[in-house]
DNA sequence: TGTACATCAGTGAACGCGCGTTCACTGATGTAC
DNA sequence: TGTACATCAGTGAACGCGCGTTCACTGATGTAC
């Protein structure tokens, strides 16, 4: 639902038909991929004719973007609901949900994880409102860190951060107001590459043949990366 | 060069163009993406009709599939010949260079390298003979492993390895011969996955305008990653 | 409450495009005797 | 060395397809007075 809920007829019917768009339009790209999304199609299935789509959507871009905001706001929502679950002294358990959270989401909408981490769209370049929603799983690690460090939990012994890194990770913490150092910021960084690394391995195939399923690989990877980002394994 | 040297004009003929069509090919490819690649833009170019190409290539899908191929091949040779040129003691230098190795070539070819570490191309199922390339840079890896085993560097403690999980790795060790634990492999999978991982983020771009250029972060990630694989980042 | 006008949703036809693949063909290259 | 035949590369036309987007239009919904 909107900012304000819509109060004529038509405006209800818009916003409704908006979403049977958008959800049509998923549901194709589920099945195929983001280059096979084809607005005939979404509209055929609409019992609408092609050109109708355009009342709602200036373009298939538009389209294409809104299911990639929607895509990272789902995922984003996963991660933040399943962290909130834990007990909030439970740092670990923090950890594994969200790493949990955001495979299991991967896992049953690969094509939609693939449309926001998998290769870019060519010819299409994201526009700036995706940048917020994007970024909510980094955002929940970060979190994580910052009560690392309230907890005086001692971060672990780390490889140096020479003085250019220091200045990039400085720039960041200054833009987003992260009360932490570069160090455990870095910690964050790392545990959220690995994270993503995993899980692209996993959505993409390259884990076929061999460990399937991924479930245990997963879990001992997610503990290695949780073990170098100075969470312990146990709760004291 | 294929096996045997071509002998009659025809064979030679036959052999120059092919090599010239995926050459043409994959300089389109480097240009758009996978789903853009046309075979009549390919033929156009080389000044034939499209379905002459068809004497080379069944198929698009069989196209699309050496350019898979080759790209492998390329990032596997790039990554053994950087390997190769490290003195053999020097195992944190040996692990440096294959991983600058493979970030080159990806950041040089990153089309080619969205093809094989991208999302999947919908409808396109990866035949068997990509196997093999597509796990050199993995058997280089495991390599270093090994050496690390025999030159008795300890390994670094460690979460520990779940019965199923192990069942797993065993398997893949017997599979492929390899003379390490599971403790061993477990480290170079776990390595290999933040590899890749790393560079899917920088070639796609999640480090644009917060790390920019990504060479720090790189390099910090990788020596990361060589301690928790147990390799010591100063040779004794 | 009623009327005149403005806004909007959806239609249907059309434009212009490029694609993968098939097929019968011509003419050149290779092979067997 | 020469001839008859088989193989192969490349042609050009065609099939059948689906796509995104534009545009002038009709008829319904909303708004101002």
């Amino acid at each position: 639902m909107p900012e304000s809920a819509p109060t004529t007829a038509r405006a209800r019917a818009r916003a409704e038909l908006t979403a049977e768009i958008t959800n049509t339009a998923r549901r194709h790209l589920a099945e195929k991929g983001p280059g096979e999304l084809s607005l005939r199609a979404v509209a055929r299935e609409l019992g609408m004719v092609s050109s109708a789509l355009y009342r709602y959507f200036p373009s298939r871009d538009a389209l294409l973007t809104q299911l990639i905001i929607d895509a990272y706001n789902a995922l984003g929502e996963a991660c933040e609901e399943a962290e909130r679950a834990q007990r909030r002294t439970d740092l670990i358990g923090r950890w594994r949900a969200v790493c949990h959270a955001a495979r299991d989401w991967a896992i049953a909408h690969p094509q939609e994880y693939a449309l926001i981490y998998g290769s870019p769209v060519p010819g299409y370049a994201a526009p700036k409102d995706t940048i917020d929603p994007a970024s909510r799983p980094l955002a929940l690690l970060i979190g994580l860190m910052v009560e690392l460090d309230e907890a005086e939990v001692p971060a672990s012994t780390d490889v140096p951060i020479p003085r250019p890194l220091a200045t990039q990770l400085s720039a960041m913490r200054a833009e987003h107001d992260i009360p932490i150092d570069n160090r455990r910021l870095m910690a964050g960084l790392s545990a959220w590459t690995l994270l993503f690394g995993l899980i692209n391995f996993e959505v993409f195939g390259r884990f076929n043949n061999t460990f399937e399923p991924a479930d245990q690989i997963f879990d001992h990877q997610i503990d290695r990366a949780a073990l170098a980002a100075g969470i312990p394994l146990k709760n004291r």
